[in-house]
DNA sequence: CATGAATGAGTATTCATTCAT
DNA sequence: TATGAATGAATACTCATTCAT
């Protein structure tokens, strides 16, 4: 995002943001042509160029604000939290119902197209990726260091759980048997408790 | 894929099929040019051509082959396993296994590629991966019936499980702190007893 | 085809219809390549398609083209003509002058390449030939019936005179011992009074 | 023809002559590929070149069997008729027969591809074609020096004539309205009677 | 005779991008 | 801002032909 608005009326570029985003998501980068994105936005493709620099740029700045909403609607929600297992939850949760819920097109594009993006534009963008990754695994040790848990490797609960979240793009579809919330925290317990465990409301 | 070779000498169609493997994991099938892999064979495009039908055509070899590697090394030497629990386990270890120690760009491709598939090559892959979901429900709903977990839902289960170690690819490195049967244990555990859960030797 | 000009300044679209006419008239259809017509135009390939959709749709338009040109220059100039041998003898005439004198390579095009075009375009150019040979037919039958020719089949009668006119093409080379006007009246004539007929001064 | 069949069985040469011309007729020559000719021999491509030296040649030796045909079953059974009007209705009945009866691929692929062949095969094959054009322009000559016709041109005389035949590939399509004998028949009269000429019977 | 493999040259078409207006 | 026109480079794919076996 070059500029943002200043007035009430949403920015040009947020509108194309988000077309973009819809568009990579249905067709994926490679096969999303910039003609594709133009028509959707009832403009010409040259008209397009006047709002951004390149489909590259395009696709980071869709990935920048995706993690911008990632940061906004889980990180700085659960950042606070003291107790690493309210934390763990809290984050789970969310990051769920944000996938689930919310289901920002832009998170999508994060996780399907992260190889297209190169050089700078996908350095800052796997900055901010680690960044959450080594979150996930502080909690994880100070939870395992408080007793909380079991002696898992921080390392290797932070993938777990994002592979158990990061594939529910793949399978999800809203309107489905189980609501948004049942779903998330079902997860969540399933992530806590494991198969064999106790039930989730036995804390 | 057009005929097969009658003689010994080895089919110039596997080598094909494993060097477009190869090149459709690491440039992506839209980015990667027959060119690219003609080259990689050493061949013209035209030569190539006359071992395969189109590159779509070639995508669907690649991933029937990774399904067959799939069901070979996974399904066909678990699914004869009674006890639920163990049959969980087993499939569990063997998948990660094969994700991480076997590492065939096949399974990779089939993860990512999966949309650039249509029509009835699509289809055809996709029943076989339902066939996967299927018999992981049927596993979580026995072992739950059975007494043997708690009451989780069969589908969330089967899907959770499938995020953890279809998302391997993603970090998973080898040569890495963690050797592959390590791995294998320590994320079969993590999945069924939960972060919370007992040590993975007290089964 | 994608849009018209709006301003005075001589269309684009014409230039290379009249040009992809040229060039499918002098080397075939299937011989011509995309790149020969670019070339004449001054364009590159990809600057053609900005005004043009597929090779097969510009077959289509010069052929459409060429059928407007038709029935300008001859079915509308006759259609209206009451008695059915000077209605005929117009028709004749007009048709040779066309494929003599104007000699639209659009007209050749529409000749030798009618096989080229597939689906709706063959249907829409089709309709457009047999109302010509039906208004043909029409008229040798009201001809017949009037008593002013001997009983023809109308079929017959408009499918010899279209292969008549159509082969002129074949071997007429402007600028030979016969000019246009005179070879329209004598071949006329010929259709009309035959072979052994009385000469053709004596209508 | 390279060889002729010794034996009864029809030579191998004739066969794939044959299943040329029919291809050439259905496709066309530029959109019919060398491999739709082998298929249709059940032979290899490489197989079907140990009997041919090239498309164009495979293309001339079709061209020069449908000139063997037409000199066979038309020029050499009406070029000793003495009477120039029966020497005319003989080669025109001749003509329209082997054109609408015998109906040889050949023939069309002659009439149809003309352009396609280059250098001494054009020239050969238009020689052959010049000396029918040259032997009924001598028959409209003798014919109007008679005092048999009235005064036509025989240059125009020929192609009016050659035009109304070679156009009937076109329309006509075998089991129609009209059977084989009295379309020739009909066709006849009318190119000598004309439109409005006096019955045929009236020799 | 026959074939599988291979190739060089070519085909139509697409795309991200630029620029004069 | 917006656009029509244009382009260089690329893309998947085809074809007539050759050759070692």
């Amino acid at each position: 995002m070059r500029k943002r608005a200043r007035r009430g009326r949403p920015a040009r570029q947020a509108q194309i943001l988000e077309t973009a985003a819809r568009i990579f998501c249905e067709k994926g980068f490679d096969k999303a042509s910039m003609g594709d994105i133009a028509d959707a936005m009832k403009l010409t493709k040259a008209g397009l160029y006047h709002h951004i620099r390149s489909k590259e740029e395009l696709l980071y700045e869709i990935m920048a604000y995706g993690m911008d909403l990632f940061e906004q609607k889980v990180l700085s929600r659960v950042a606070a939290i003291d107790d690493p297992l309210e934390r763990l939850r809290a984050t789970f949760r969310a990051h769920v119902l944000l996938v689930t819920r919310d289901r920002p097109k832009e998170i999508t594009v994060i996780l399907h197209e992260s190889n297209a993006l190169k050089g700078r534009n996908r350095d800052r963008i796997n900055t901010r990726k680690k960044r959450y990754v080594r979150f996930l695994e502080k909690t994880f040790r100070e939870l395992v260091r408080s007793g909380g848990a079991r002696k898992v490797d921080p390392s290797l609960a932070a993938f777990a759980m994002l592979g158990m979240i990061n594939w529910i793009y793949q399978w999800y579809r809203p309107g489905g048997r189980l609501d948004e919330d049942t779903l998330a925290d079902a997860l969540t317990d399933l992530f806590l408790g494991g198969i064999l465990g106790r039930p989730a409301g036995a804390r």
